[in-house]
DNA sequence: ATGGATATCAGTAGAAATACGGATATATCA
DNA sequence: TGATATATCCGTATTTCTACTGATATCCAT
C-alpha cells in the first residue's frame, strides 16, 4: 500500500486530488499539507512513499521543496503538478530529482499514468512536457545557455528586492558568489541591467 | 433551479467544484468550458444563472471575461476564483461588476457562502479579500498621489533597461531630474529599489 | 495668497552594481 | 583522460544608484 501525502495549498484542490485518488486500492492518501513547510514536517514524523505537491506555494517554492525532500528523504518519490510550462521551471525541478511533473490542465488524465510509472519503478514525463523541453532544445539555438537551479534561486531572490549581500547571507554563501551568479545571469540573458533579469523572470513565469 | 458554468482550463478544478456543488439541491451544473472563449461561447446558447469562473485562462484573463460577459449578459451573476491576492486585481474585476471574489485557497469553505450571498441578491466578498482592500485604502493615503505622467514615462524607460544617464539625454533634463523622479517613484511605491518598481509596473500593466 | 504638488536642477556621500582580471574544486561527459 | 560546466571565492576599479541635504519656478485649488 502506498503512502501518499498530498501538498497543495487550495483546500479545493486537495479535495479534488481525493476524490481522485480514492479510486484506487493500491495506495493511501496519509495526510495533506497546505505548505512546504508543514510537508516537510510531516515527512519527518511519518514514512511516506509518495508526495503529490503543487509548484506554487506560500512558503517555499516547489524546487526547494523538492531539493529538501530528496535530500532528506532520498527513496521518496515526488510527483508535480503545476500550471508553469515553462522549460527553466521544468529543468530545474527535473534536475532537483523529480519524478514527475504534470501540467495541472492535464492532471485528471496524467496523474493516474505517473502513479503507474512511479510505482514500476520509472519516472513520467507528460506529453506536453516533453513537448516543451524538446522545443526548447530546439529553440535553444538563440540562449543556448540553460539558467542552471542555483541560477535561478539568485534571480528569484533578486526578483524580491534583495540585494546581493543578503541574498549571500540567506544562502550561506560569499557576496562574491552572488556576484558570480549575476554576472553569468546578465551573460546568459543577454540583459544589459538587473531590470532586465526582473523582465527575463516574469516572461519566464519564475514570478 | 440555479443552472451553473463552470469555466477553468484545469480539468482537476472543475471536476473538485463539481463534486463539491452536488452537496447543493439548488442548483445544477449545466455544462463547464475550459476556457474564457469557450464560456462566452455557451453563454450566448443557452441561459446561465451563475458563471464560477477562474482568473487565469489560456486565452483572455479574468478581468476580461468578467467584462464581456457582464455587457452581454447583465443578469449574470459571477464567481472569481483566483490565486491572485492583488488588490489592484482584486479592484480592477469589482470594477467591471464581479459578484463574488474568492481566494482559492479558501474556495471551500467560501464558495457555498458566496452563492448563498448571491442567491440572496447580495454580493460576497470573503474576509481576505476585504482585509487586503481596506489595506489598500490604508496605504492609499500614503501614496494617494498617483504617479504623475512624468514619472510614469520616466518608469517606462526604466523598464526599458535604460539608466538615469540614458533617460535624461533621451528626454532632453538633466541627470539629477531623474534621479528625482526616481526618488519619488520610489518614495510613491514604497518601493525599495527598481526592482520594486518594475514590478509595480507588470502589476499595474505599464509594460 | 498660501499651501501643495509638479518639474526642474545641484552638491556630497555612501551603498550597490558592474567590469575587469583572475582562482579552485567538483562533477559530468565525450 | 581531457574538456566542459558548475559553484564557489577574491581584488581592484569604475559606474550607477540611493540618501541626504538643499534650491527655483509653475500651476492648481482652498
Amino acid at each position: 500500500m502506498t503512502k501518499v501525502l498530498l501538498v497543495d495549498d487550495h483546500a479545493i484542490m486537495i479535495d479534488g486530488l481525493k476524490s481522485m485518488l480514492s479510486t484506487r486500492t493500491d495506495l493511501r492518501v496519509s495526510a495533506t499539507a497546505s505548505s512546504a513547510g508543514f510537508a516537510l514536517a510531516y515527512l519527518a514524523k511519518d514514512h511516506i512513499d509518495l508526495m503529490i505537491t503543487d509548484y506554487s506555494m506560500p512558503d517555499i517554492d516547489g524546487l526547494e521543496l523538492v531539493k529538501r525532500a530528496k535530500s532528506q528523504f532520498p527513496d521518496l518519490k515526488i510527483i508535480m503538478l503545476s500550471m508553469h510550462d515553462e522549460p527553466a521551471i521544468i529543468n530545474a525541478v527535473m534536475k532537483a530529482g523529480l519524478d514527475a511533473y504534470i501540467l495541472k490542465k492535464y492532471a485528471l488524465e496524467e496523474l493516474s499514468h505517473a502513479i503507474d510509472a512511479i510505482q514500476a519503478g520509472r519516472q513520467y514525463w507528460s506529453p506536453e512536457v516533453t513537448r516543451v523541453l524538446l522545443h526548447e532544445e530546439k529553440s535553444s539555438g538563440l540562449h543556448a545557455n540553460e539558467l542552471t537551479s542555483r541560477e535561478i534561486e539568485i534571480l528569484k531572490l533578486l526578483t524580491q528586492e534583495l540585494n546581493s549581500r543578503q541574498i549571500a547571507e540567506k544562502l550561506f554563501i560569499s557576496e562574491r558568489t552572488v556576484e558570480t551568479h549575476r554576472k553569468n545571469l546578465l551573460r546568459k540573458t543577454q540583459c544589459a541591467t538587473t531590470i532586465g533579469l526582473i523582465k527575463y523572470a516574469y516572461l519566464h513565469k519564475l514570478i
